[in-house]
DNA sequence: GTCTATACGGCGATAGAC
DNA sequence: GTCTATCGCCGTATAGAC
């Protein structure tokens, strides 16, 4: 059930996005949700924790490489699959935080942190790579990339505008020494 | 009332931003919105249609000065002055897009063609800086840029973060022969 | 545990007095 | 043109049968 809703609330929003939407997409009964949460927003929140999950498991598999730079790249490399789904409804952390931090919810901060960490990860990378003095500022830069390409991919429908994005992204980690 | 409407929808995104809101806001009878507007979507149209005015003004201004990247910079400029509001609600611009192309709403269109008369409108800069060739490339990395910095301000609630990108973006200007 | 029926509130939209 | 009252619908949440 949480699939369901993570896809759907992807898709639609948060706030667009009906608990009779995820019940219908899921196959149970309306009430039923209720039995697994207390309420919409305790589903969103494990949603959020869903996918905070995958995001760990894809920096596990990830960290498996030795070299930094080819770690970044995979990280570059999955997000390439998703570009048709990001030229739909955006970037699916990035709309989420987007939304939530209008009208303080009490989602806003457990969505953001899903951005931090990505942040984080990308800091260690460059860390690793020796960049030890910049490597706050070339997480930013690249997640900022990534973020601003993902809007604009969306608004422009356009998925090759995602793909292209991210092989600058690439180029310009050669470039890195 | 369109103002109020502007901001409200800015602050708290268009799905949340009830016609009650805007009516108080707006110091008028609920009541009162529908002799003006037939229907929320048509509110939130002439929003559209105001933000559309503001930025025609903003580059009417502009195109007075006789260097190309003395307009961009002049563009960047007026954007730090917002950067406290889109530390707290994002841009306003891009957060729209990102909400109405959720669930296609016929404002989906409108919106869209914001961002898209932003991007034509620095292409035309860098075309006249002598790029015509990669114009258009460029005015999409400036653009890019910006909207991810805006989401990441948003989501890290740090106005700093945008004016730091936006006084690299100027440095990048200055790049360009 | 699973499902149906429904309460309750809020929002877009309308009717109609003034 | 301006304002009040209210309709109808839909969404969250609950009650309670099975």
């Amino acid at each position: 059930m949480t699939a369901a809703a993570r896809d759907l609330i992807h898709a639609m929003g948060y706030a667009q996005t009906t608990l009779a939407d995820i019940a219908r997409a899921a196959d149970v009964p309306l009430g039923n949700v209720y039995y697994y949460y207390k309420t919409k927003d305790a589903l969103a929140q494990a949603v959020i924790d869903t996918r905070a999950e995958e995001f760990k498991q894809l920096t596990q598999e990830l960290d498996r490489l030795s070299d930094p730079r080819a770690r970044i790249e995979g990280y570059l490399s999955m997000l390439v699959l998703d570009s048709e789904a990001i030229a739909r409804h955006g970037c699916p952390i990035g709309g989420l935080c987007t939304e939530l931090n209008k009208s303080d919810s009490p989602l806003a901060k457990p969505a953001n942190a899903l951005l931090r960490s990505q942040l984080d990860w990308l800091t260690r990378q460059f860390q690793q790579m020796g960049k030890a003095e910049e490597a706050a500022e070339l997480a930013l830069q690249l997640l900022m990339q990534l973020q601003g390409a993902s809007v604009l991919t969306q608004a422009f429908k356009d998925a090759t505008l995602f793909t292209r994005q991210v092989a600058n992204s690439k180029l310009w980690l050669q470039t890195l020494t």
